[in-house]
DNA sequence: AATGAATGAGAATTCATTCAT
DNA sequence: AATGAATGAATTCTCATTCAT
């Protein structure tokens, strides 16, 4: 049985289990999301939106009042943390590896996109990218923790360690889209068994 | 005597050491860099960077025809590799360390900030990201085979080592500007060191 | 009781015969149309047009998204040939008379003006001028056929007659306005009558 | 030896007889010229004027210091009317038919355009262009009446006539370009002809 | 005479937002 | 709730013209 990625579980709630049409509120911020990653916020107009989710115009302002509430709305309704199992005691090395390939940051790569762009500019986002960043820091240190505890004794380069790996995981995505260039999440997490062991 | 940043040579050579006003395009292309970065390329009116260079409006077209080419010569004439290269075999640590603290990307924070940021969306600048980030994981891995001459054994992990390094040396600053949360270089840089020996 | 010209046919459409004010659309149009005609196209603003339409700036664009497509609706919307054909046989010269003062073409003087000072360099409005000299030169062609069935031997004197008989119809009107001289269409329809028997 | 056409004459004088470039000032005559045949006068700069001359920019309003001097200059220097020869008695249908072939409107293809397009909206081509109308109807006029000596009875009849005359030779060429449509001068001379005997 | 930087008024177009229905 | 016409401020871009050198 093939696993769906995680971030697809949004994506399988907005269409109906029978197939039908997702509801318009639904479709705008499907329409925004996919144009909020491919042109940035700035440069996608509200009609282009209304385009794309087959809506009309006046529709997109009856549930988003301000523009910036469908970027916001984005945010908080589609990313989130994984909040299911954790670290699996016992090989450090498969441990990381597979924190490395399930990242518990829980978005689809648009929102990603989304998430690190407009950061820059809005408060809001950033809040959040901050708050999800913090999270996967926590959760990376734990699992370091709990898969290396003989290394307990350097708080400070666990520390490092994780926010590396953190960042790592989280850019890598970013860093391959926009230079080509892949980092293989296996690698990363030798690479860190063997510094800290 | 504290160095000045090496990005600063350009910012140097735009006012004369006499003192006198740096000219009209070197202005406006200053006043762009520095709201680009703050707001956006797309969130930045061509009126605003006219008016924080104090050049009439009119102007800024007559250096550069479309508001695009601002961004573009940006990137072209602020960003680009230090050419001038130190490998300081020896202790390994000290040169990763030396290497992290002086990443051969020459460009300002803000032109980091507009690089990392307009890449998702302008193809160009998406090139330039491309070819500097080509260019300094080139450089660490050279670094780290001239600092770690014995783990030559094993090239794929050498490269990984080294995007890994390339990776977070580059996001680094983006990552504590977005997040607030701050990785140590040397931090890094040994855990890297450790990692290959 | 004197008729009113047929291209204002469409004019008495524009606003009811309740004397309520024509809406938004058509008002542009009718601004555009008397201000194209007086100015050309090239040196009237789109918001010169909404003033004298009485409606905002941007409501132009709403129904017209490039200022090119005011030019064009025109060209479509108000521009036509008359199908009402009235082939009266019988009185050579009386015909072409009657031809003459009623050239099948629909359309206002200020579209005239329009049709061929545009045509110059709008491609559309040259394929529309082409469409309607076409059906113009056809229609005087089929009169003289119908008026003077005795010169039904030579085809390409009667081709000529009614190209010649076509081109001074049309463009009288510019002539006359351009060099204040006028041609009494009487005397034109004469000199085709006297030309083919 | 084949004849070049009157209206290069003041081509020919345009480049020096040695072959060498011409003038600075001619240059951008030329190029004026050309541009407003093809995009008319508003939608022409001056800056494309002078691209196209090859010439700095400045160096346009050191010659013509309103774009409008530069239209008016054109139309001053480089349209006329014939002044060699007139009509040649004898044979009617050939004088006419020389007439035709040789409007004594001395402007090239591109300056005719200009002429009826520009005279439109300016005054001071408009006058050039009635001057130069009635100047053609009186030479038709004088030719015709050399011509046909017998119809001499009906003097409106030879007016009509010869402003027909007038008006398709003028207009052909520009309803040829807009409309595609030819119509053989020699024809409409055989048609006049056979009006007016 | 020749040049290209400088200027600013004004053009087309964009677009978030409002509102009557 | 749904709709699309209406609004106007803002933005990019154009371009004739000036001017110092």
């Amino acid at each position: 049985m093939i696993k769906s990625p995680v971030w697809s579980l949004a994506a399988r709630r907005r269409s109906g289990a029978d197939g039908s049409e997702p509801d318009a509120r639904t479709r705008i911020l499907d329409a925004a999301e996919k144009l909020f990653a491919v042109s940035g916020y700035d440069a996608t107009a509200t009609a282009e939106i209304a385009k794309h989710a087959e809506v009309p115009k006046g529709l997109v302002f009856h549930y988003f009042p301000r523009k910036i509430d469908v970027l916001v709305t984005l945010v908080h309704e589609r990313t989130g943390i994984e909040v299911l199992d954790e670290g699996v005691p016992g090989d450090p090395a498969l441990t990381l590896a597979g924190l490395a390939r399930r990242v518990p940051l829980r978005a689809s790569p648009a929102m990603r996109r989304i998430l690190f762009r407009e950061a820059d500019t809005h408060g809001s986002v950033r809040d959040r990218l901050r708050n999800l960043n913090a999270e996967i820091i926590r959760r990376a240190s734990f699992a370091l923790e709990l898969a290396l505890p003989g290394s307990r004794g350097d708080a400070a380069r666990l520390e490092a360690a994780a926010a590396t790996f953190a960042a790592v995981l989280l850019y890598q995505e970013n860093l391959c889209l926009l230079t080509g260039h892949h980092i293989d999440p296996d690698m990363v997490a030798d690479l860190i068994v063997r510094a800290l062991t």
